[in-house]
RNA sequence: UCCUCAGUAGCUCAAUGGUAGAGCAUUCGGCUGUUAACCGAAGGGUUGUAGGUUCGAGUCCUACCUGAGGAGCCA
C-alpha cells in the first residue's frame, strides 16, 4: 500500500493545488467523505488548508488500491498520490486523479468518527469539541478569529503602541470582587486570576505613552447566556494624555480596521458561515453616538422597563442596536454604577466619562473603556467609597504621584467580537475550546 | 441563585395511557461523475435515575441528575 514511499513525489496542501496542474503530487490529510459509484470512487480529503475532491476509477488502478479506498472509514488518515486537474464540477475547481495511497490509520468501523455529515445536538458537539474542529464550520470560524487577531496585533503596533502583556496572576480584583477565580499561592498567600489588565496598563502607559496587552482574561460569573465565557481573550490598549474623546476615536478606527481586515481576507470563511457581509461593509465611520441619558429616554420609549441609574440589560443592547447598522457608541454612564478608577465628568459628576461600543444587530457590547481617574485625591475618595483596601493599591495610586497626566483605554471581548462578524448564534463557537459556567471539557 | 424547556438506537428525532419506529452512521449487496449521492437488506433499545398512580407508563405525578435557553452581572 505504501507506493508513495518508494516513488516519492512532492507534497502539496491542497490551498496551493492551482499551482501544480498537471504535475504529479502527494496530499497528506484525513477522509473528509466518500462516495461510491459501482466502478468509481470520490474520496473527500481534507488537510486543513482545504477539501480536495479525488478520483479513483477501478479500471485504472489496482485491484488492491481500489479496494483500499472503497473501504476506507471516515476521518482516517491517508497521504493520496496522484494527479491535479482543472475540474469544474468539483468544489474548489480542482481534482485530483488517483494513483496511489497509502493509509497511515484507519479508523476502525467497530467505532466510527462519531460526527457525521448529518445534524447532531449541542451538547454532543461541545462533548466531541476536539473533533468538531475538524469540520467545515468550526474551521471557518476560527480562521476568521486568527485574522481578527492578527488584525488587532496590526493596528495597535502600526500605530503606535508597544505590547506589554500584563500578568494573569493578581493580588486584587480591578472590576467586582465577587467574579474572581482564587487560587492557592505559595505559604498560604491567595492570588486571582485577571480580570483585566488595565490597572497595570496604566502603569505601563505612563512609561511607554501607548500601550496595549492582549491575553486571556478571567470572570467567575455565574452567567449562563450566548454571551458568556469564564474565560476569554481581551485586547486593551491605554493612553497617557488622552480623554474619552480619543478613546472613542480609537475604538471607532479601531473596529473599522479589524472588520475591513475580516472581509478583506476572510471572504470564503464568511462565505461557508453563511455571513451576510453587506451587514459587515457597513461597518464604516462615523458610528452613531449616544449619551447614557439619550439611550436611557429611547428605550423607555421603546419598551424597556429601565430605570436611570440601572445598566443595560441584554434586551436593551439589542433594542438600542436594532435599528442600526453599524456599531454605536454609548458614552456618560452613571459613576456609581462603574468601576472605581472611572473619571467622573467634572461638569456632571454623577456621570463617568465610561464609553461603550454596541455591536449591531442585536450582538451587544463588545467594547467597554473610558478615561481613568488622574488626580491623586479624588482616586482616594473613590477607593474609599468602594470600601476598598488601599494596600493592594499602593503601586496604582502612585502613578497619580509622579507625573500624572489624564489618560484612558478600553478592552474588546475577541470573542464577542468574533461571533458579530461571524454572525453567530452563541460565543462558546469561537474559541477552539470554551470555558463555561458548566463545561470545562475536553 | 432564580425562571423556562428538554432527556427514547452511536447521532437527529417520531410514537392519542394499549405490540418502541424512521432518517443518518455501521456492515453486506447494486450502480463509471458523485456533490450531506442514490437504491436494496441486516444488526443495533433497562425510553436519564429512584419512587408512585394505573389492569397497563416512553407518555400521568413526585424527587433527584444531566443538558439547553434566559434573568441578574458583564467583554
Amino acid at each position: 500500500m505504501s507506493l508513495t514511499v518508494s516513488t516519492p513525489s512532492p507534497r502539496i496542501r491542497i490551498a496551493d493545488a492551482s499551482l501544480h496542474v498537471g504535475e504529479t503530487v502527494s496530499i497528506p490529510g484525513w477522509l473528509y467523505n466518500l462516495r461510491k459509484s459501482g466502478k468509481i470512487v470520490f474520496p473527500i480529503l481534507r488537510d486543513g488548508s482545504g477539501m480536495m475532491q479525488c478520483v479513483g476509477v477501478k479500471a485504472e488502478l489496482p485491484e488492491e488500491t481500489f479496494e483500499t479506498i472503497k473501504h476506507l472509514t471516515q476521518e482516517s488518515s491517508v497521504v493520496i498520490t496522484g494527479v491535479i486537474r482543472a475540474e469544474e464540477r468539483a468544489v474548489g475547481g480542482y481534482e485530483m486523479d488517483i494513483h496511489s495511497i497509502d493509509v497511515l490509520q484507519r479508523v476502525p468501523e467497530e467505532q466510527p468518527y462519531p460526527i457525521t455529515p448529518k445534524d447532531h445536538g449541542i451538547e454532543f458537539l461541545m462533548d466531541n469539541r476536539h473533533l468538531w474542529l475538524r469540520s467545515r464550520r468550526q474551521h471557518a470560524i476560527l480562521r476568521v478569529r486568527h485574522e481578527v487577531v492578527r488584525a488587532v496585533r496590526d493596528f495597535f503596533d502600526n500605530d503606535g503602541f508597544t505590547l506589554v502583556d500584563c500578568p494573569i496572576f493578581t493580588p486584587a480584583s480591578c472590576e467586582g470582587t465577587t467574579t474572581l477565580f482564587e487560587v492557592d499561592y505559595f505559604e498560604d498567600e491567595k492570588v486571582y486570576l485577571t480580570q483585566s489588565g488595565q490597572l497595570y496598563n496604566e502603569a505601563t502607559a505612563m512609561a511607554f505613552g501607548k500601550t496595549y496587552c492582549f491575553g486571556p482574561t478571567f470572570r467567575a460569573e455565574k452567567s449562563k447566556t450566548r454571551r458568556h465565557l469564564t474565560e476569554f481573550w481581551m485586547v486593551e490598549p491605554e493612553m497617557a494624555y488622552a480623554t474619552i474623546e480619543d478613546v472613542k476615536q480609537l475604538a471607532e478606527r479601531f473596529v473599522c480596521y479589524v472588520v475591513g481586515r475580516v472581509l478583506e481576507q476572510r471572504r470564503e470563511e464568511l462565505k461557508v458561515l453563511e455571513r451576510d457581509t453587506a451587514k459587515l461593509e457597513a461597518c464604516l465611520p462615523p458610528f452613531p453616538r449616544m449619551s447614557y441619558d439619550d439611550a436611557v429616554t429611547f428605550l423607555q420609549a421603546n419598551g424597556s422597563d429601565i430605570q436611570w441609574g440601572s445598566d443595560f440589560g441584554g434586551t436593551d443592547e439589542t433594542i438600542l442596536t436594532q435599528s442600526q447598522d453599524r456599531p454605536m457608541l454609548v458614552d456618560r454612564f452613571p459613576t456609581a454604577i462603574k468601576a472605581f478608577y472611572m473619571q467622573p465628568d467634572p461638569s456632571r459628576p454623577e456621570v463617568a466619562l465610561g464609553v461603550d461600543v454596541l455591536a449591531p444587530e442585536g450582538y451587544g457590547e463588545i467594547i467597554g473603556g473610558g478615561e481613568r481617574i488622574h488626580d491623586l485625591n479624588l482616586l482616594m475618595e473613590r477607593l474609599h467609597e468602594h470600601q476598598l483596601p488601599q494596600e493592594p493599591f499602593d503601586w496604582y495610586i502612585d502613578l497619580r504621584r509622579y507625573g500624572s497626566v489624564p489618560h484612558g483605554g478600553f478592552g474588546m471581548g475577541i470573542e464577542r467580537c468574533v461571533a458579530w462578524i461571524c454572525g453567530l448564534e452563541h460565543v462558546r463557537e469561537t474559541i477552539a475550546f470554551p470555558r463555561m459556567l458548566y463545561r470545562t471539557k475536553p
